[in-house]
RNA sequence: GCUCCUAUAGUGUAGUCCGGUUAAGCAUUUUGGCUUCUCAAGCCAAAGACUCGGGUUCAAAUCCCGAUGGGAGCACCA
């Protein structure tokens, strides 16, 4: 054994590093290890003392067989093990607020936690958690609709947590006569400077005819404000959630689907205990601001009688310079500074897709970042990384040049081209015609010397004559080693496109004015019949995505 | 302010529950090289980390205490 540690590290072994190797293989040595640590000792000073070689020869007559080399660890694919799960049985959710468009922060919670329906063989719910008149609106529930298909995540069940007002009213007056709930009717500042003092109010020492005779007005006769039901927690927890948390208030807006058939709504912790329950929902993950809830919404379940799910928590996911609040993205839009929640520069899913973000790549990307609660601040090229490797095999390879200069070659021997689309996938030829005027990129043009050769790509070696303002050269025979090569573009056919480039939008707190690049380019006539959205890569310029025929938005390198 | 969560290479993570089998694994990034009619992809190699201070132990990334950094909650939003 030490011989073998000795010839792994340069023929020096420790002491030390072969007590612990002994100790975790053989447990049966851990209560001697007193007399076991002097042994080794000196076996690892006889062995430090032999040369490499003699440690070598050694090993080849006694021990050939840890020569061979040992073999990896087996790495945990996906998810960890859930606790208390049961194949076949678990059953997961998620439940957006329909009160704005699909981000990256919504997909986290949506692949988490589909992935772990799929990986027990269980079902997944999606549930649109609606309590909220004043905030949800049709457009947003169609928009996350789209933005989870877009996804590829399919779901068991879809509801929403409207479904099921009456079982709240029910439980919601369950609670009551249980006395696990009451009527408060103190001002809304009271409340909170109550709860600031950890002290109770009047309303919470109220009998229970009371507080059932308020339940009743609160349906009609008190206004928004006036009154709510809260849970009998403790307002002496440490926990803030834990001081009385509402229950049920009354909202007069009117609803997206209901309309103004209810005027008294669930929070979002009583609303969200009593759908996981009934649901069945066996296990929920949810990014970790809700980690204070996991304890009231057990109490809730516990004061009902209700089955409770495992809860689980994990990190928020935001992007270095990408803002994920609408706090800060409404703003911008107002001020023009940026055009739509679509705009490239945005990590939502719409803005994603339109920059060439493929859905594979956002569940691999996501997977990668694991369970942790620790916060995950990604630089968004860990996710262009995934993202190349999707796109990189089916994108047409277009030539394109930036800041075009003219060159002209002499002595063409052709009239057209065909190039392949893809360097190594069969995706098929274009034709290209050309003539003696060629548009290179601006960039290359800087660095080609009159009397020096150029490859153009594709098409023969050019020998440049003249590289003052425009270039001019001439066809040479000659094999494309050792020779700078370009991409370029006839000018007969050019097309002209404009290229957009998102950048961070924001530099630590500061907006970045020159967040969004727009370039004028001209590309090949092919670029034409590409269907919008394809993928492409602009050779020697990276990866793009066809946002129409006059407009292309660069991926990533 | 109070309460809770969290801390591994430049970045993102595995390992932490149950201390030794891993002188810390993977991916990305960067840098070299190979390959290539792209500065792409692919292949090979190199670089690079257990926040700090105590304690327990033969042995600590792992357990305990403390400090520090980061985040969240303290809504009639979810």
């Amino acid at each position: 054994m030490a011989l073998q540690n000795a010839f792994e590290h340069e023929g020096e072994t420790k002491d030390k590093i072969i007590l612990g190797k002994i100790l975790g293989t053989k447990p049966e040595f851990r209560t001697k290890v007193k007399e076991i640590s002097k042994d080794i000792s000196e076996i690892v000073s006889d062995v430090n003392h032999l040369s490499n070689e003699e440690q070598k020869k050694e090993i080849d007559t006694d021990f050939p067989e840890i020569l061979i080399p040992k073999e990896k660890i087996q790495e945990r694919e996906g998810l960890p093990e859930l606790k208390n799960a049961i194949q076949g049985k678990v059953i997961t959710r998620f439940p957006p607020e329909p009160n704005g468009y699909p981000h990256i922060g919504h997909a986290k919670a949506a692949i988490i936690n589909s992935e772990y329906a799929k990986m027990y063989g269980g079902k997944f719910i999606l549930r649109m958690d609606d309590t909220n008149p004043e905030a949800e609106r049709m457009e947003y529930h169609a928009a996350i609709k789209v933005g989870l298909e877009w996804l590829g995540i399919e779901f068991d069940i879809v509801k929403s947590t409207s479904d099921d007002m009456e079982l709240f009213y029910e439980k919601g007056l369950e609670l009551i006569n249980l006395e696990k709930a009451y009527i408060c009717t103190c001002k809304r500042e009271d409340i909170s400077k109550n709860r600031r003092e950890r002290k109770d109010c009047k309303c919470s020492r109220e009998n229970l005819e009371k507080n059932n005779k308020n339940w009743t007005k609160m349906q009609d006769k008190f206004k928004p404000g006036e009154a709510i039901v809260r849970f009998r927690g403790d307002m002496k927890a440490d926990n803030a959630v834990m001081r009385d948390p509402v229950l049920l208030r009354i909202i007069e807006g009117k609803h997206y689907t209901l309309g103004e058939k209810y005027r008294v709504w669930p929070s979002y912790d009583f609303a969200v205990a009593i759908e996981d329950s009934i649901d069945g929902v066996t296990h929920a993950f949810r990014s970790k601001e809700f980690e204070l809830r996991e304890e009231l919404i057990d109490a809730i379940l516990d004061a009902l009688g209700m089955r409770k799910p495992d809860q689980g928590f994990f990190s928020r996911l935001e992007f270095k310079g990408m803002p994920i609040s609408k706090r800060i993205i409404k703003p911008l839009i107002e001020e023009g500074k940026v055009s739509w929640y679509d705009d490239p520069r945005l990590p939502t899913l719409e803005a994603l897709r339109r920059r060439g973000i493929k859905p594979e790549a956002i569940r691999k990307f996501i997977m990668s970042l694991g369970l942790t609660k620790a916060n995950t601040l990604a630089p968004f090229d860990a996710l262009e990384a995934f993202n190349r490797k999707f796109v990189d095999p089916d994108s047409v390879r277009l030539f394109m040049v930036s800041n075009a200069k003219k060159l002209s070659v002499k002595k063409l021997p052709v009239s057209s081209v065909e190039i392949p689309n893809h360097p190594v996938n069969d995706m098929g030829k274009r034709k290209i015609d050309v003539d003696e005027d060629f548009y290179i990129s601006g960039e290359d043009a800087k660095e080609i010397k009159e009397g020096t050769q150029v490859r153009l790509l594709g098409l023969g070696n050019v020998s440049i004559t003249k590289a003052v303002v425009e270039l001019e050269g001439e066809y040479v025979e000659g094999e494309p080693k050792g020779v700078t090569k370009i991409q370029w573009v006839s000018q007969k056919t050019a097309h002209q496109i404009k290229m957009i480039i998102p950048k961070a939008l924001f530099n630590g707190e500061e907006f970045n004015e020159d967040s969004l690049e727009e370039l004028d380019v001209y590309t090949e006539p092919y670029y034409l019949q590409l269907k919008e959205g394809e993928e492409i890569q602009f050779v020697r310029f990276g990866y793009c995505r066809k946002d129409s025929q006059n407009q292309a938005i660069f991926t990533h390198k």
